[in-house]
RNA sequence: GCAGGGGUGGCAGAGUCUGGCCAAAUGCGACGGGCUUAGGACCCGUUUCCUUUGUGGAUGCAAGAGUUCAAAUCUCUUCCCCUGCACCA
């Protein structure tokens, strides 16, 4: 098979026909969006999981009868393309070598320092690659995410959000740069660093005698009562300052350089050594005891403040420090002071060991001593640190009056409230990850801005209509309707506004350029009048005009006269929308439910009519590369037009779309493409001989494949509609062609029967592997479209477990026969003929009752009355067999299935497929019922499981 | 920490909702055999342990406990793994 060129032949035929592009009609309508792709680099075979599962519904609802919509457009806005120009012109070598993996010519990419030329470079890469996957798409309806037409529709939709009120202001922190002066995210960093910011406390230590205080920054407000002592460094720089105009501080010279962009910081005076804060004594805010300060070894003096609080029973490092200090005759007095402790020591399956009182003394020591061996002091104490963090945390009481008996948690929250609303601490953020660095070289700084916008997905008016939205929506996979649900309750303030970025202007601040996740949020309604729109001058594209497009509001006369556009075009705009927005199926990586996904349907519930609201949401797994996660630093991208090239479209198709159930994760690799390049070719190869297969009377195996084929098509019905792909895939490519091989090996195949069944196998394929499908569907003979065809319905009367069954038991005999084969010849034994005997009908019944209520004592009971036997249809004489046989049976009560077919079924089964039989077990086999039966082994007959008597 | 998902045979991965036909589909791998000059492809068999002129038995689906005539499947507890946590697409 030529994957290249089926490819190539059917992608133009499709195109030629126009089959993909969708207007308003008489038909039910069904519309499918997919998360628009970003536009700084090309589709690798990732991508075709998320695009190609959405593909699959829309070709399968096509198949359906529906007509169907499936347009795509391109996201350009925000940040990264502006900061992929500048990297390109900062000559960064890791950028180039990424855009040559995807075979990007030197040439373009000397370009590609201007991000207009990177946005349209790669909407054409992908458009490529999208045709290269056979997505779909109806391509009249694209747009870019920055076009000037769009941006009036944005604009619109935050007039909307304003005049609810959905739209506040306020402070917000933020990874910056000092030295670009700009916001920095993730893309901006070294490394790709998100910079992670967290709310500290920072408490406030009054200096003995002095109007001044040592301010300590830490993560346990809790155990302040616990302080024996404050450490600075002696070699640091430390200034004195004003904070937000009031008090003085002491603080490390470099922290307070990174601490100015959240708070406010006036030094007073000069800048001095750490070393001459040491004679100085403080005051515990909480409990007053005076505190000194020593050298600590490992206080930083860029992080937090500088200056650390001491709690040696409850920090590594401060127990490590005093311990130190101790050897060198210094800080002798000081004496760890608990806070909390853990009742019992946590350890599954020892029953929890009361921690005696010796150890509890020093709970840090316990843990410096668990890490010490071995390791370097450091990362001993760091892992010291962390363990007794955790363990503290999750398992610890207070034993502090006023708090005794509370969960560190608890006590952290409610502290932290007592010391910042008594003036005695201050709330400061600080970068958990430091350092992080900018791409421009600098370390990464946390700043407070205050004139950000949010939009307030917090407000509670916002947040009913959110989940009324959710209510009625249908979410696939099921199980992530929890996640989504989780997501929509999670969800509160989101910044809104950027200084950078490509974009539309925010309204409320026209300096501001709106974020990018938040203009994406109704962009997929805008696909049912894009191609409309295109055509208009974009000053006409006012807001009444879209008022009266999606909400139905305002007087088409006047709305075309105000905007001077025709109102036939109008109308017809308004009509599509309604049409195409009844029915309405979203699709986007599983990564996007917290913010996306979750913003689609709060942007959706707050701007449109109810019947407009979303109808279906599909999330789905990522792709594996050979078994890894698919990264630019790995190496083990394939982009998307190198895999077609290599393994043909379908091929990917089948594996990337559906070889995981939509939650998982699905896989990529050589060997699984080669087993689906093997599946496709035996196909193809059947089909492309059923011209020579003659058709005579249906035989039993005949009425098998056909049972088989119509609960096939019953369950991958039901399995696509729930996009349960694994499933299908596996039903439709990989038992299909087991159920050929056995149907094959069964004697002359009939061609009708060989034809219904690819015909249906290959049109359930279509939406998943479509190209080769209507390769095969031609190769049989057909003229049309497969992509086109209806998808097959269920003759119900030709599914037949009796049928299905019988073929079990055909195969069972075998496979048991060929082991007891074995076995003989083991023992030296060589079989020469093989007797099967079908059970006498008297042991159907008893099966059959016992299947019913497992009373083993009622059917004995019965046994041994002679009305009993009768009404069971056992002979006086049999019935000392009957009651051993009840006696076996009982050993496995539970296994007794009910039986429908009499010995004579049986036999005539057994009879019929003698010839089979013989030919599998390589010895001539003959069938004898259980009462004519002069073999020993007669008795061992079971319904559905002839004795078999080998002779030898 | 919070939220969501998960733990099944050498590996991947069904089965779990709806308990019994489950020593557990299917694919890959491994081993033995056939075919072949050879390799590949293909075909047959084996792949937890025991037992075997017979279609049997034991153990078993992260660990432990429970419910039940019956548990991979239901309940509880514990352990472990993955993903996300915001202004970033």
């Amino acid at each position: 098979m030529d994957y290249k060129e089926i490819d190539r032949k059917w992608q133009k035929a499709w195109q030629d026909a126009k089959i993909f592009e969708s207007d308003v009609s008489g038909k039910e309508p069904y519309f499918v969006t997919v998360a628009f792709p970003y536009v700084n680099a090309p589709l690798h075979i990732g991508h075709v999981r998320t695009y190609g599962t959405a593909d699959v519904l829309a070709r399968y609802k096509r198949m359906k009868g529906y007509s169907v919509l499936f347009p795509m457009g391109f996201h350009a806005t925000g940040t990264p393309i502006l900061a992929f120009a500048k990297r390109l012109r900062n000559n960064d070598k890791e950028l180039v070598s990424e855009l040559k993996l995807f075979h990007i010519p030197d040439q373009e990419i000397t370009k590609m320092t201007d991000p207009v030329y990177i946005a349209n470079y790669f909407v054409n890469e992908i458009e490529f690659g999208m045709h290269k996957a056979g997505l779909s798409i109806d391509w009249r309806r694209k747009f870019v995410s920055t076009d000037p037409f769009f941006s009036k529709f944005i604009e619109w939709q935050f007039g909307i959000l304003n005049s609810k009120g959905y739209i506040i202001r306020g402070k917000h922190p933020v990874g910056w740069c000092p030295n670009e002066n700009q916001a920095v995210g993730m893309h901006d960093t070294k490394h790709d660093t998100e910079p992670d910011i967290e709310k500290e406390t920072s408490i406030k230590f009054k200096v003995d005698g002095e109007d001044a205080y040592l301010i300590c920054t830490t993560y346990r407000p809790e155990t302040v009562f616990g302080v024996t002592n404050l450490f600075v460094n002696q070699d640091s720089v430390y200034i004195k300052c004003k904070i937000n105009g009031n008090g003085i501080y002491y603080i490390s010279k470099s922290a307070s350089a990174e601490l100015k962009y959240q708070i406010n910081i006036e030094q007073v005076g000069e800048e001095f050594r750490g070393s001459e804060i040491l004679s100085k004594r403080c005051l515990n805010p909480l409990t007053g005891a005076q505190l000194p300060v020593f050298n600590g070894f490992f206080v930083k003096e860029d992080m937090g403040t500088g200056v650390v609080m001491s709690v040696p029973a409850h920090a590594p490092f401060d127990y490590a420090a005093i311990d130190k200090l101790k050897k060198e005759g210094k800080a002798l007095d000081i004496n760890p002071i608990l806070v909390l402790e853990i009742p019992k020591k946590p350890k599954p399956g020892s029953e929890g060991v009361v921690i005696s009182q010796e150890d509890l003394d020093v709970p840090a020591l316990r843990y410096i001593e668990m890490f010490k061996s071995g390791a370097a002091e450091d990362v001993a104490l760091e892992s010291a640190t962390k363990l007794q963090y955790k363990e503290e945390s999750h398992y610890g009481k207070m034993i502090v009056d006023g708090y005794k008996g509370m969960s560190e948690p608890e006590a952290r929250d409610k502290i932290t409230k007592e010391l910042v609303s008594g003036g005695k601490a201050i709330e400061l953020y600080i970068l958990a990850n430091a350092p992080v660095v900018c791409r421009c070289g600098y370390n990464v700084v946390v700043k407070v801005v205050d004139d950000q916008w949010f939009l307030n997905y917090g407000n509670p008016e916002w947040k009913n209509l959110a989940k009324e939205a959710f209510t009625g929506l249908t979410v696939l996979p099921e199980k992530s309707r929890k996640a989504l649900s989780a997501a929509i309750d999670w969800i509160d303030l989101r910044a809104v506004a950027r200084a950078q970025g490509l974009g539309t202007r925010f309204p409320l601040d026209k300096e501001k350029i709106i974020e990018s996740l938040s203009d994406s949020t109704i962009y997929m309604s805008f696909y049912t009048v894009s191609n409309v729109l295109k055509e208009i001058e974009t000053k006409r594209l006012t807001p009444d005009l879209f008022d009266y497009i999606f909400l139905h509001k305002g007087d088409l006369g006047s709305v075309s006269s105000s905007t001077g556009i025709d109102f036939q075009v109008i109308k017809r705009c308004r009509e599509s929308f309604d049409y195409w927005y009844r029915a309405t199926s979203r699709h986007s990586g599983a990564d996007l439910i917290f913010n996306h996904l979750t913003m689609y349907i709060f942007n959706h519930a707050a701007i449109f009519p109810k019947e407009n609201w979303p109808k279906q949401i599909v999330v789905n797994g990522n792709v594996l590369s050979e078994g890894e996660k698919m990264s630019k630093s790995i190496g083990n991208i394939v982009p998307l037009v190198d895999g077609v090239e290599k393994y043909g479209t379908d091929v990917i198709r089948a594996l990337v779309i559906a070889s995981a159930d939509l939650f998982s994760d699905s896989e990529f690799s050589e060997v699984a493409a080669k087993g689906v390049d093997e599946r496709f070719r035996y196909l193809y190869d059947i089909a492309s001989k059923i011209g020579e297969m003659e058709s005579g009377e249906l035989r039993h195996i005949d009425y098998w494949m056909y049972s088989k084929l119509n609960r096939k098509i019953k369950t991958a019905t039901a399995q696509i509609e729930k996009l349960e792909l694994r499933g299908l895939s596996t039903s439709v490519l990989y038992d299909s062609v087991l159920e050929l091989r056995k149907y094959l090996s069964r004697g002359e195949p009939n061609g009708l029967v060989v034809r219904d069944y690819i015909s249906s196998i290959v049109l359930m394929m279509s939406p998943i592997t479509p190209h080769v499908s209507e390769e095969i569907w031609h190769a049989i003979g057909n003229d049309t479209f497969a992509s086109t065809e209806k998808w097959p319905s269920v003759d119900e009367s030709m599914i037949s477990d009796k049928i299905e069954g019988e073929e079990d038991l055909l195969e069972g005999i075998i496979a048991d026969s060929k082991q007891v084969v074995a076995l003989m010849r083991k023992g030296g034994k060589e079989p020469k003929s093989i007797r099967l005997i079908v059970a006498d009908d008297w042991k159907r019944q008893l099966n059959n009752g016992l299947s019913k209520d497992r009373n083993v004592g009622a059917v004995m009971d019965r046994l041994n009355s002679d009305e009993g036997l009768t009404a069971l249809g056992i002979d006086q004489s049999s019935k000392d067999k009957a009651i051993k046989y009840v006696q076996q049976l009982a050993k496995r009560i539970n296994a007794i299935r009910s039986v429908s077919s009499t010995q004579d079924d049986e036999y005539k089964l057994l009879n019929e497929a003698k010839a089979y039989l013989s030919d599998s077990i390589k010895y001539p086999v003959t069938v004898e019922l259980e009462s004519k039966s002069a073999s020993q082994r007669a008795a061992n007959a079971a319904p559905l499981r002839p004795s078999i008597d080998i002779s030898s």
